[in-house]
DNA sequence: TTCTAATTGCAAATGATTTGCATTTGCGGT
DNA sequence: ACCGCAAATGCAAATCATTTGCAATTAGAA
């Protein structure tokens, strides 16, 4: 388990270093995203500071290891790249996550690049919305953006 | 023409200030989103301080007034909400944006809905990626999660 | 083991946005 | 035209997440 992180980082020219097998080790024990902050509280009592997971995180980032997404709220979250991206359906009131098979933009996207010469990057694994039981239990929210 | 955003103003019971009357007139003077601050420098002659445009620019989104959108680089982007929201296809190197049809997620979003009874909120108007001219021009960017 | 560049901790800087508060101002009522 | 008060404003200071400078430590190539 241990030399499962110590290989990851070896393989991607990274150092080895306490502070990456521990946030590797980490994240590789979470199933959901979690925030750099929240990541640091519940390793704290292990030393590294807030400042080295950032960037911890950020080189993991740039070597492929972590993904970096953006939550409903606006923040970053980090995970373990787990080589297939699931997307997920994201109740912003409850939380609960549905998985969705494949990507549902998959199609379009294609199309999309196809039609435009455009590559494109960037889209985001969660879809956000209300859940069916909360939808049921609350008044509407205001939609953002459309 | 000054008389237009004092109208739209009134309509959506806001109070006419030279404020709002100033950056509601700039934003109409714009085809391209901006940023807060960039707004304020050019109005700043005017008076009108920076906290004071981002309120204004708060009170208008919530009033349907303006849309905020978030651009390539994580800025904030303001602009005069004029019905029809277009989504675009941006390049996130040269900064080119194209107009697409509709929004290519409509169906797609709607069978999710259906099939999971889900109520889905936002989602970005806007679509990143490299556009012909620049992919042929530059090597490849690492891609970020998908 | 030694040497050096990479990594870390700590504190301070940043940048965008928000907030507290005292002052001004728009505007509904008179 | 005049009041009165809630809403809007300017200004400075506070936030919040993230980054950075720097000196001290450490991983790993030679």
């Amino acid at each position: 388990m241990a030399m499962d992180e110590r290989n990851t980082l070896k393989e991607h020219g990274l150092k080895i270093t306490p502070a990456r097998v521990l946030v590797l080790g980490y994240l590789g024990s979470l199933e959901a995203p979690i925030t750099a902050e929240e990541l640091h509280e519940r390793i704290r009592d292990k030393g590294a500071d807030l400042s080295t997971v950032y960037r911890t995180l950020n080189t993991f980032v740039e070597h492929g290891i972590c993904l970096k997404e953006v939550g409903p709220r606006k923040e970053n979250l980090y995970s373990l790249s787990r080589g297939e991206v699931q997307h997920l359906l994201v109740c912003v009131r409850c939380g609960e996550k549905i998985p969705l098979e494949g990507c549902p933009y998959h199609e379009i996207h294609e199309e999309i690049e196809r039609k435009s010469g455009y590559h494109l990057l960037d889209h985001s694994t969660e879809i956000y919305g209300i859940c069916p039981k909360c939808l049921k239990s609350e008044k509407a929210l205001p939609s953002h953006h459309h």
